[in-house]
DNA sequence: ATCTATACTTACCAAAAAGAGAGTGATTAT
DNA sequence: ATAATCACTCTCTTTTTGGTAAGTATAGAT
């Protein structure tokens, strides 16, 4: 039984920094106290509303609030808000105020932000490439299992 | 204002699917329908727990029910099974019963699963970069606007 | 006869996250 | 005078999530 895919190597690590045109820092790769650091960030920064916002940030370049909250549709006032100070806190997103009336307010992607979009972008073309494949192992789980299973 | 780090191109992302050993298939990036069911499966994906189990089985090639609980130490035995359940409807994981008393299940990564951990290495490798810039953005925020206003 | 081990399931409950909707404050348009 | 715009904030309610503790089935060990 041959593997055709394997975990990532330190080479694929390695590769995928040049990619993205960062430094390679050895030492942090295996820091045995990042990996918790890295879960928190990653499980703050891979939400759903973070990641519609980066994208759309991508594609805009800037947006103001409202816009946004249009472009998005479903999002409720409170969660943009939220969801865009966590992004600035974490210096994902810059914030333009105009001192106008009514209000103004510019949101942009920092470089960090851009280059946070381009490290997503090896999920999405997994998520992309393998979406047939999930969808088919879920109908074969749930014809085999039944649905009633997951709902614990 | 020279911009370093840009959002991945279509290059970047032919080179991702390169390193990762899998066909390019040109279609399936533009398709909108797929955006959704990515985010959904990214969501599904990118959670604590998910993320542990992935890292483990990766590490240890297969463990029992038991073993991952303990090497996780803080999961509940519910979000553990529930979990599991998840991850093996998506075709993430394998569960193999041995029909012996007391129960014997073993849970390996499926050849997708591993491809998973590969495509979430991007991530990683960004989180442990950027740790020290996140964390100095976190500080700089705190420090002028307070951490009242992120408590909504 | 009782205890242990395993891989769960079920019912219940607390906490956290998210949505709904009204309010704010200043200014320009009607 | 009234309404509309904008970027929020505040409160209240609902939904979702996750933990706890107990139960199940069966075989072998004590």
């Amino acid at each position: 039984m041959t593997m055709r895919f394997k975990p990532p190597t330190k080479e694929q690590v390695r590769q995928i920094k040049a990619i993205y045109n960062r430094p390679h820092k050895e030492d942090a790769i295996n820091d045995p106290r990042i990996d918790q650091l890295v879960e928190e960030l990653i499980g703050r920064v891979a939400d759903k509303w973070t990641m519609i916002i980066l994208e759309l940030l991508v594609e805009h370049q800037q947006l103001r609030f409202t816009q946004l909250s249009r472009q998005i549709g479903t999002i409720s006032q409170k969660m943009l808000t939220q969801t865009l100070r966590f992004m600035e806190r974490d210096g994902l997103v810059a914030r333009k105020v105009y001192p106008v009336v009514p209000p103004k307010v510019e949101y942009r992607l920092t470089e960090l932000g851009l280059t946070l979009s381009a490290a997503f972008c090896g999920v999405w073309v997994w998520a992309a490439d393998n979406l047939t494949t999930v969808e088919s192992a879920r109908k074969r789980f749930d014809k085999k299992i039944g649905k009633a299973k997951l709902s614990l």
